[in-house]
DNA sequence: AATTATCCCATCAACTTAATAGAGTAAACA
DNA sequence: TGTTTACTCTATTAAGTTGATGGGATAATT
């Protein structure tokens, strides 16, 4: 299940997409916009902008906006943040990479094969998609 | 992340495909093979026979046995009993599908527009493969 | 009858998620 | 300069899920 953390943070990028350019848009009306509790928002939008996709603004006429061009926030790096990982398991993972502490060998296991093919799936999903491509 | 109840599952599922057919497996030497906890793979079994995936056999030499041919065991299939819906979302499940609550309108939904292109991905992925393909 | 192994109940600790509260900080404006 | 505005940060908490375990019931061999 996606969280709603992922949800949300999705749901306010795609509303800053569709904001005027550099404009900021305050917590509360992203918030009422979409149907978000505003205090968690807050924080969403507070990792994004650590993570480099947001810009914000102190005080009156303050707010969060988008600091790159919404065709180059490629899905991948948006997930990532907000989600994890992409592979449903740390042994296929290319940026989490680990390995399975109940598992001996990584080129038998069925799973890891399996997780392959599903990790590479949603990889080419994610890949071609930008903040973009999800406004109408 | 892929919870250990379907990484369990899979792994079990695949050490019977390799064993002769029909010849019962105790779940000790399923469990011990696999590194899983004993307890937990019989609840997994259990919930893998009540679905049709496999037979059971009481008493001394008993277990579990594959029913079907592994060519013939769907991944969608198993995924959906262990793991629940493939779709993350559930306003864009097939089987399982529900309205979200906090949407409005799923057409100009940004989330259900990329949630549905990766739940078409994993389906493609899991309707194409087998509990044969599992196997090295 | 005794043994073997599945069946099925119920419990439990650990972890995660989603939400909330409240105090702190920086910017704008009068 | 002081007040208002809105982001920043930490901390807490309720609820739910996961993974694991224990114990007894049931059914099939020997």
């Amino acid at each position: 299940m996606l969280s709603k953390k992922t949800k949300y943070g999705l749901k306010a990028l795609t509303y800053l997409a569709s904001q005027e350019e550099n404009i900021p848009v305050q917590i509360a009306e992203i918030a009422q916009h979409e149907n978000i509790s505003q205090k968690f928002l807050e924080s969403i939008l507070l990792s994004l902008r650590k993570t480099g996709f947001l810009g914000s603004k102190k005080g009156k006429g303050g707010g969060y906006y988008l600091i790159k061009d919404p065709n180059e926030i490629l899905m991948t790096d948006v997930m990532r943040i907000l989600e994890g990982p992409i592979s449903l398991v740390p042994c296929v993972s290319l940026n989490f990479y680990e390995k399975c502490d109940d598992c001996p060998d990584e080129a038998s296991c069925s799973v890891n094969k399996l997780m392959l093919k599903i990790r590479d799936a949603n990889l080419e999903v994610y890949r071609n998609n930008t903040l973009a491509d999800l406004i109408l």
